[in-house]
RNA sequence: GCCCGGGUGGUGGAAUGGUAGACACCAGGGACUUAAAAUCCCUUGAUCGAAAGGUCGUGCGGGUUCGAGUCCCGCCCCGGGCACCA
């Protein structure tokens, strides 16, 4: 069963080993509900031509070494893996060459099965999952629909992101900084209908229920800023042109009104024209042009520069009946709020800033309670003063203290009709469709209005509160959104002549007549295209497919449902497992994903949850983020600089269990660090060590372990109970560098214990094998262990040999140490100190002084304060 | 600008308020060897000293404490996130 090699030879241990894994299904998980359940899961890879980067070895190889660890105490583990596989850069490598996405995504999956199986994870093979198997994205499909059905798509025409390079839109996550997150090009706004996911429905309990998760408190605080909520009031400022209604605004602000001098609206706010006169005209649509032409990059870069015109017209300030000048500005986003605003330049930073810029007037109306360091030394706050204080200058607020200013102006306003309080949140609803062709394709048919009552007759449980329409600015026709039924998923894509996106924003399916224009029909879903006659029969009808494809965060979504029951044809998986299973119950990836597939995952999971077929209301109740591995340069690793690692070449130079080993002993598993292939030898000098205190030069067991269970020495056995219990504890944390250093520290106690029995070293190769699986399982083989290691049941550790009969005291003088004591246990602060005083080395520093106090730590300190 | 995280030997990093530098790497010395590799042993924070030993030392400056890498206040630097969100 071992190999009969006679050094620690790695390259033949290891493929031996995950072959006898391999044939042994040694991994596969069966749905034993007998026992207590761990469900592990990594975040899954896209599977890109450029191989396995060391980064995932990283976070993967903690999660092995978690899945193994749990086994060995008993628990029914599900450890599974699969690919993230639709995505741009699969598809971008289509359109250069001309090959079916599909075909190069196999070939990259294969290439990553192999190194992944090479680093010998315990993955449960039998539930692989691929996002782009229609098998798979049968159930992405159907979750849509429920979203659908419940009125949380919709589709709308709206500027959004435009990325020319790519040939797609995109999210507002997946922008940054004015360029798209994949490949760094520039994006730009444009007016294209999409189809958009509420998440914005969801937001209060996206924010509310991350106390309910154990997640790195950064990553909470990232979502909790993304989905940015805050509480202020809706206010309506009459405008002085009575038949234009009220201008309503959102603030945060309401105590600060009495201090409002102007008003803001948002250059594409619906009113600019209505308010603006003809004296202004000129000035307000040239400046519109301006902004409009602004990329959002130069809008951010600018941030520091406010401009602005002024519309001609003035609204009344509903406190004061004061006028109020309102100006058109692009300091104020029409996204967000109302897209107009209140101006108190007095308590508001962008505010004071653009009124000095344009000498519009500022009225203090709050004051600090407390005229310290805020103070311009008369009594006054320096402007514009954005702190905490009570209400001057405010008619009968003045004095209230801000926080009840709030609430008694917004109620007051609110008894008239003129506002009222609300919530406001910089969570945009998710922006779902890409103009691209490898994505899952949207289960939706754009039929006619009659046709679309015709259907929905028989399909009403299908079908969202009120119909998602859109109508088609050329022709001016309105189009119905009718889903498929679900039984007809999944909905494939179609063969096309070219990958390339037409560029003016349909995906190249709107080429693909045949799949493209259809008859259908709306009870089965069944389809033939257009071009041929009408089949007999009332139920079909002419249909035009959607041609947009989700985006790729589609099936990241709820991939960890599916490892419960992969291979489900009748449902996303068994209520029974889901119910057995639940969801991770650790999850181990990168922060760069903090707020968008974790987001969106937890928005999806909460739709599943009140849809009744999942059982709890967060999906990953445990998060953890490995940290980033740097080149050896300490630079982020990357083709360009020449410092990028690769897996292979490790396993060929050193083996998977060194490399393992040496990603754990870096430094703390969350930490960014550098890589160093000097100290890689460390970790397998110690691989080798452990090699060599088992297996003699001839290939024999070393001589010196002993069946003799008592051959360890008392200092052994107590080294030996330390280990299994700070690697036990160690694991739980993920902790696994002092776990190693550890292990370091009973390897070396057993080189220089002249004999060791075989419990001892077969304890130590128990607690070695969730880090370094394939050596250990050789060892425990050859010296005579029965079946795989991985099946025996973690190492008990004895509290009683970890008790020391003599403990050691550091003697100090005024804090300083000075000498140790010996000290068996139970000593009392009384003899201590008066070893100290017979001691030698402390003696002499307290000869002739007062002992002015003693601090007596057992085990730890004995602290004499003299004179 | 705002919000996080982090600054410890030549290097990666250890340290429930209780011996700072565990465990490794590198470097130096020694043993084994014809020799080398491998392995094993010793030294290895700085500084003063012949030695015994002393002094200093966890980014900087203060503070709390018998005792601070650890807690508090004020800074500096590095990394990450957000950024006209009213």
């Amino acid at each position: 069963m071992a190999t009969h090699c006679k050094d620690y030879d790695f390259l033949q241990i290891e493929p031996h080993w995950q072959t006898f894994w391999e044939n042994n299904r040694s991994f596969r998980t069966d749905n034993d509900t007998s026992k207590p359940k761990y469900y592990v899961l990594d975040m899954f890879p896209y599977p890109s031509g450029a191989g396995l980067h060391i980064g995932h070895p990283e976070g993967y190889t903690a999660t092995d070494i978690i899945a193994r660890y749990k086994r060995a105490k008993g628990f029914n583990v599900l450890h599974p893996i699969g690919w993230d596989a639709f995505g741009l850069p699969a598809e971008q490598h289509a359109v250069k060459t001309g090959t079916h996405p599909a075909s190069n995504t196999q070939n990259n999956i294969t290439n990553f099965r192999r190194q992944i199986k090479a680093l010998g994870f315990s993955y449960d093979w039998e539930r692989e999952v691929d996002t782009t198997d229609p098998k798979y994205f049968k159930w992405t499909q159907w979750i849509f629909l429920q979203l659908f059905k419940k009125g949380l798509a919709y589709v709308d025409e709206r500027p959004v992101w435009w990325c020319p390079e790519l040939r797609t839109v995109l999210a507002n996550e997946e922008v940054q900084d004015g360029k798209s997150e994949v490949g760094g090009f520039p994006v730009e706004r444009r007016n294209l209908r999409q189809w958009v996911l509420r998440i914005t429905a969801y937001a209060e309990r996206l924010l509310a229920d991350l106390k309910d998760v154990d997640w790195p408190d950064s990553t909470k605080r990232m979502q909790e800023a993304w989905i940015g909520r805050s509480e202020g009031a809706e206010l309506l400022f009459k405008l002085e042109q009575e038949h234009l209604g009220d201008l309503k605004v959102f603030t945060t602000r309401p105590d600060t009104l009495f201090g409002a001098t102007y008003m803001v609206i948002a250059p594409e706010h619906p009113l600019v024209n209505a308010l603006t006169t003809p004296e202004q005209r000129d000035a307000i649509d040239a400046y519109k042009k301006k902004v409009a032409g602004k990329s959002d990059l130069e809008r951010t870069d600018l941030a520091k520069d406010k401009s602005g015109v002024f519309t001609g017209s003035f609204a009344i300030n509903p406190v004061n009946g004061a006028r109020l000048p309102i100006w058109v500005a692009d300091y104020v986003l029409m996204g967000y709020g109302t897209g107009a605003i209140m101006a108190v330049p007095a308590h508001d930073e962008r505010d004071f800033e653009f009124a000095h810029q344009y000498h519009l007037p500022v009225i203090q109306v709050i004051e600090p309670d407390h005229n310290d360091n805020a103070s311009n030394g008369h009594g006054s706050p320096k402007l514009p003063y954005t702190g905490d204080g009570k209400l001057v200058h405010s008619e009968d607020y003045t004095g209230l203290p801000w926080a009840d200013a709030k609430k008694k102006i917004t109620a007051d306003l609110a008894s008239k009709g003129r506002g009222k309080a609300t919530v406001n949140y910089k969570l945009r609803d998710w922006l779902f469709s890409r103009q691209r062709y490898w994505g899952e394709p949207f289960p939706v048919l754009w039929v006619t209005e009659s046709d679309y009552a015709l259907a929905a007759a028989s399909r009403a449980a299908d079908l969202p509160p009120s119909p998602v329409t859109y109508r088609d600015a050329a022709t001016g026709d309105t189009w119905y959104a009718l889903p498929l039924p679900a039984a007809a998923l999944p909905l494939t894509l179609p063969e096309v002549e070219s990958y390339l996106p037409s560029g003016n924003g349909e995906s190249p399916l709107a080429n693909v007549t045949e799949w493209l224009e259809v008859w259908v029909n709306f009870a089965t879903g069944a389809s033939v295209p257009a071009s041929q006659s009408r089949p007999v029969g009332e139920s079909w009808i002419r249909g035009r497919r959607e041609t947009n494809t989700m985006p790729q965060w589609a099936g990241s979504c709820w991939y960890y449902l599916r490892f419960l029951d992969p291979k489900n044809e009748t449902a996303f998986a068994d209520p029974k497992l889901l119910a057995y299973w639940g969801v991770p119950d650790l999850y181990v990836g990168g922060a760069e994903h903090a707020v968008l597939h974790l987001l969106y995952a937890r928005f999806w999971h909460k739709v599943l949850f009140d849809l009744g077929v999942v059982p709890q209301a967060e999906p990953f109740t445990k998060l953890f983020h490995q940290g980033i591995i740097l080149g050896e340069d300490g630079e982020k690793m990357s083709k360009s600089r020449g410092n990028v690692v690769s897996p292979d070449t490790i396993i060929a130079s050193h083996g998977t269990d060194t490399l393992r080993l040496y990603l754990m002993f870096l430094g703390p598993l969350e930490a960014m660090k550098p890589w160093s292939m000097t100290q890689i030898e460390g970790v397998f000098r110690f691989l080798q060590k452990v090699w060599r205190e088992c297996i003699g030069r001839e290939g024999e067991i070393n001589p010196k372990i002993s069946d003799d269970a008592s051959a360890d020495s008392t200092e052994l056995l107590k080294t030996l109970h330390e280990t299994i219990k700070k690697v036990g504890d160690d694991i739980e944390n993920l902790r696994f560098n002092t776990a190693i250093s550890q292990m370091m520290i009973c390897v070396n106690a057993i080189q220089k214990a002249e004999r060791v029995s075989l419990s001892t070293i077969r304890a130590f190769l128990q607690v070695l094998a969730p880090l370094a699986p394939h050596i250990t399982e050789e060892l425990w083989t050859r010296l005579g262990g029965t079946g795989s290691i991985q099946q025996a049941a973690w190492p008990q550790f004895d509290p009683a040999k970890l008790v020391a009969t003599e403990l050691k005291v550091v003697v100090q003088i005024n804090g300083k140490k000075r000498a140790e004591l010996l000290v068996p246990v139970g000593t009392s602060q009384d003899t201590a100190f008066s070893l100290a005083q017979t001691h030698p080395e402390s003696a002499t520093y307290l000869a002739g002084k007062v002992v002015k106090r003693v601090v007596f730590v057992p085990g730890k300190i004995l602290n004499i304060v003299v004179e």
